[in-house]
DNA sequence: GTCTATAAATAGATAGAC
DNA sequence: GTCTATCTATTTATAGAC
């Protein structure tokens, strides 16, 4: 016995959301087409009207969805009673899952650096923010505890996210670098950046890189 | 007694070349206006079609001139007479120079990779594939002289741009947040940033950070 | 070389039927 | 909730005068 179906709408709103989120990382907010998104979720154009205020308001939705994922579960990782190396990694391993969890959400990020972070509503800028400052939590008590250097947490923040989502937002472009002839730049797992990129970080903070 | 002016139209074409600039790194591809630009090199429309083919051919002119640019600046760097570490050192330099001679190269350079390099024509990607497998000379001739391990060329790039591009582009962006409350978050002065990247890459290439 | 005017296409948004 | 049809604004691109 079919459990009673729920309403088909949540189900295309999803579909909707879903879509869009391909579309604006593929080709930026202004480069996206609601029609080419409705269409994508086999919809037409008037759903996402229906279902969201504008095409502006339905991006800031993708972008708020992005942002509190990565902000509350760096929460987590500050709050949980282990060294504050783990917490490092992960800290790290936190956004290259979320990140990964989300195929749309390298591109997006980037083009929003590159924008000014126009797009951003207090709210979700509030957000972003709250993920600078975890860190800096982090590094604090990695100091207090004699195991970490002083380090400014936005310099280490992006010493973290900008080679993370380039890597995740490149394999295409290396893939196609690949094609036209330059070896080994396509084959790098996103395992091994997230490793490196670890101990990297950890080399900062430990103020092993002098 | 003044030099015979040049003809009028090369600097008008210049003025629409920066003026490109500014606007496609401020919106991209698809959020610039052709119209928008003209007024801002205080021309018309219709001179955009008279010096340049479309809205395409110029932004593809904007490419090729970036990437032209530090891939011959880093060709040089590899053919200099000096130590490994040295043109390491430069190689980091030679781009950040590039960059900050021109404002618009972050944002569009980030832009770029989001979008899976899809506005780069063979010439200019080839370009851009010139100037990885110059760092991995250098790498090579680092490992030869017994200085450097051997590494990924690709990951060693990545962790150089990824971080240059995300503070040059981000400075803007931080601003806000810093007006918005977060301390310490933008007077990071480009010569910090660089010099971190620099002993960042050496480190790497060293072995120091496993 | 530089301008105005306009053609032609595209795309965000809504009305209204079912 | 979902669709078709359409309105309206924007925008790339060109024709043609000066």
């Amino acid at each position: 016995m079919a459990r009673p179906p729920r309403s088909a709408s949540v189900d295309s709103r999803r579909r909707l959301f879903e879509a869009a989120a391909a579309e604006f990382a593929a080709r930026g907010y202004a480069g996206a087409n609601v029609d080419r998104i409705a269409r994508a979720a086999r919809l037409n154009k008037a759903m996402i009207y229906y279902h969201f205020k504008s095409k502006a308001a339905l991006y800031r939705e993708i972008l708020r969805d992005m942002f509190t994922a990565v902000g509350t579960r760096v929460a987590d990782v500050a709050a949980a009673s282990c060294t504050p190396e783990d917490k490092v990694r992960a800290f790290v391993e936190a956004i290259a899952a979320e990140a990964e969890a989300r195929p749309h959400f390298p591109p997006i990020w980037l083009r929003e650096i590159a924008e000014g972070g126009g797009h951003l509503d207090a709210a979700t800028l509030n957000y972003a923010r709250a993920v600078v400052a975890t860190l800096g939590r982090i590094i604090e008590e990695g100091c207090r505890a004699g195991r970490f250097k002083p380090a400014q947490p936005m310099l280490v923040h992006g010493g973290i996210i900008a080679p993370l989502m380039f890597f995740l937002a490149t394999a295409r472009v290396r893939r196609k670098m690949q094609r036209a002839g330059a070896a080994g730049v396509a084959d790098i797992p996103p395992k091994v950046v997230v490793a490196h990129i670890q101990r990297l970080t950890l080399a900062v903070l430990e103020g092993r890189i002098a």
